[in-house]
DNA sequence: CGATTGAGACCGACTAGTTGGTCTGTACAA
DNA sequence: TTGTACAGACCAACTAGTCGGTCTCAATCG
């Protein structure tokens, strides 16, 4: 629930508003889009004032900025989590494709708002989140490279294209997950695993992937 | 290249400045978005004036209309075209990915509008738009039903789930694809359709398509 | 034939409203 | 007293959209 991330002992409500003012604004930009939310819109839905939001943020910029932060750091830790788990290749893509698709279920608006508004990001803010993305295609890449050197992954997939493909695939639920829909997100997952390991697996693995 | 679409003969020029208008918006809403560009904007880039653009465009939601309208239209006859050639499930496929990742390369500035701003269209539009997408979407999921009615596809598959998987790895290329990358879309669409049929195919379909 | 007319294409100063952001003031805790 | 956390009136800049006017040119008329 909370944002706070730094370990440093605060007083109990010194950061309430900001959390509000993200939580509230999340939201409405996820309804409405950054640009279709104002400044004045975002403090009367908090039941703040122009004053208690420029005290925790210099400008708008910076709170879409904190939002991206925020998400992408997140999704980089369980990414890192998810390989230092597991040694084989199949595993790791499991697991990373699971530990991200859960976080459609948590996180829907801050995805909807990173997918969506990151073209607004102004230059000192845009190459920061940049960077972390690309680590988190690094990643991606870096399972797939592992996979075709030990003879699990067809050999002839080219490693980036393919991991964007696997990216696109996973990334695109945010324009339609929903919570109450057919089906639950990890049973999404499991279907996201099946499709990517077909794709991927070399024939004589995926016998023996079955047994 | 002509927007028109009428038929209807028309002086040589006269919606020289309306086309104009489009194709610059375009541009410009791809490199900033559609609310980081002002009309004053768009009408300075034209070398026109507001006159001109509210002589073509009852307001700037509805030139967002005609570049959805124009763009979706586009792709839905391709799409229909690519299954009525074809008999062959695995061949409609293979012809919807190859034909729509054409438009990667010809409309790209068209797909970034359609992706990224659709959420800031009114809603007198945003039903029509919304209605000739479901069609699209039909038309992949028809493919995969009759490719698994007719054993071709695997028969765990759920149709939804993976035509939204394939409609994501593939829309997706428009947050990354350059034209001057290492690989040709064409190259591209191939990586795609071996990815998803391999995903897609039964064991027994697939030691058929190799021969 | 030339003159007249009128409709569509376009211009640009203008307006009413909104935007992100500032600044002074206040309540309260240490 | 001093610093933090917030309030809200205020402002300059910018926004989408309007409106009276001009120019061009084809159709009509004498």
């Amino acid at each position: 629930m909370s944002l706070n991330v730094s370990g440093y002992k605060r007083g109990c409500s010194l950061t309430e508003l900001k959390e509000k003012i993200i939580e509230t604004s999340l939201t409405l930009f996820d309804q409405h889009g950054f640009h279709g939310v104002s400044v004045n819109e975002i403090v009367k839905a908090c039941g703040t004032s122009k004053g208690g939001f420029y005290h925790h943020f210099s400008s708008k910029d910076e709170l879409l900025f904190v939002i991206h932060d925020y998400f992408i750091t997140y999704v980089l830790i369980k990414a890192q989590e998810a390989i230092s788990e597991s040694t084989h290749p199949t595993e790791k893509m499991q697991k990373i494709i699971q530990s991200f698709v859960k976080v459609f279920d948590l996180y829907k608006p801050h995805i909807s708002v990173f997918y969506q508004e990151s073209i607004y990001l102004k230059p000192p803010y845009v190459e920061a989140i940049k960077k972390k993305r690309q680590m988190y295609k690094e990643i991606i890449f870096s399972v797939i490279k592992e996979g075709i050197d030990k003879g699990i992954f067809r050999s002839e997939l080219p490693v980036e294209i393919t991991g964007m493909s696997i990216l696109g695939m996973v990334n695109w639920s945010y324009k339609w997950y929903k919570r109450d829909g057919g089906k639950t997100i990890d049973e999404i997952g499991d279907i996201y695993v099946d499709l990517i390991l077909n794709a991927l697996l070399t024939d004589k693995q995926k016998e023996a992937e079955i047994t």
